[in-house]
DNA sequence: GGGAATCCCACTTTTACCCACTTGATACCA
DNA sequence: TGGTATCAAGTGGGTAAAAGTGGGATTCCC
């Protein structure tokens, strides 16, 4: 070890890096893609190298996951902190007693979390959201436009071959997104 | 016991330290996810630790517990203090002669008591809410978007997968909450 | 005096934080 | 072009601290 990887090391440190390993790559923009993990005994996986780049400096800030329902299949849904924190903020202007929004609270915000990101890049997927997903040992990461989706790998492939057989069946389908 | 440590208690009370456990980590801004605590023979139980969070310096306030139904179930609704001031604050502002107001009072802000948080971080459920919600053993708390809710856990599981069973019925449910 | 609320201490379980190893990709150099 | 050094990325595990729980003792109030 020379004295210019120390100085680099103290000084990542005085700038505040974030929580994580650090990454000279610049930030993404979105999250983008999809990639396999493995969930350990204790619940925890790395968080996609391409997400962490995209939360940036937020990452020190940790991401929020809730359970979700996508295509009829159970999955985690993951959010940068500040990104959920503007939906919680949207949810507090409507009407406190509204039933809808009472079902929106009990099923997703009821079930939201708080994740730190481990100075190893991790999260620990809380036992209750595990159990809902059926996360087992392989899980999927795959982007969406908010954040990003965990899912049971096996789950993941199902669902993912019916995307494809929907859009075989009709070739408009996503021209109906409007677009 | 040494001089030392009567020092620091009295500087604590002092410097308004609060009650409970005291924390490291930061402050959360929302109550966020849910999880089941025991409450025990005397009526109390082990805020989660997440929510004392929340409160932050404003837990040696404690909250404000009263009676509500949401999706049909019976429940106990929490504040912290502040948050419930704000709201009282609204609803002095309406029309003192409203039956609609006459009714929320009725129901709703008779029932509320303010519960202060012990040092171990729990509260005292007062036991005319325990028996309106049926909180027996098992309960769970949630987060609401201003707050939190308490059920019987047997309720709650209940609860949970008419919401769930809703969202598979109606994928659409939540885009109507116009979010 | 009896019941309830509060305070305090003790115990168990869970979690957060740390360190270390493996692997695959890239860079570097002879 | 093959060997090797380097580093990001992913994984596994140990340990001290925090979180949750139970229960006794004291105080307060009707």
């Amino acid at each position: 070890m020379d004295d210019s990887s120390l100085d680099e090391k103290s000084e990542a440190r005085e700038r505040s890096i974030p929580v994580g390993r650090p990454s000279k790559r610049p930030p993404h923009t979105s999250f983008r893609g999809n990639c396999v993990h493995a969930l350990d005994d204790k619940g925890r996986v790395s968080l996609p190298s391409e997400f962490r780049r995209v939360l940036g400096d937020k990452e020190q800030r940790g991401v929020v996951l809730t359970n979700y329902v996508s295509e009829g299949s159970r999955c985690v849904e993951g959010f940068a902190l500040d990104s959920w924190e503007d939906f919680e903020a949207r949810l507090r202007e409507k009407s406190r007693f509204s039933s809808k929004l009472q079902r929106l609270e009990n099923f997703y915000l009821s079930r939201a979390s708080e994740c730190g990101i481990d100075s190893n890049g991790r999260i620990l997927v809380p036992a209750y959201l595990r159990a809902y997903a059926g996360l087992d040992k392989e899980v999927v990461f795959t982007a969406s436009i908010h954040g990003f989706r965990v899912w049971d790998k096996r789950v993941w492939d199902t669902i993912f071959a019916a995307s494809e057989q929907a859009l075989l069946e009709n070739p408009d389908l996503f021209a109906d997104v409007d677009i």
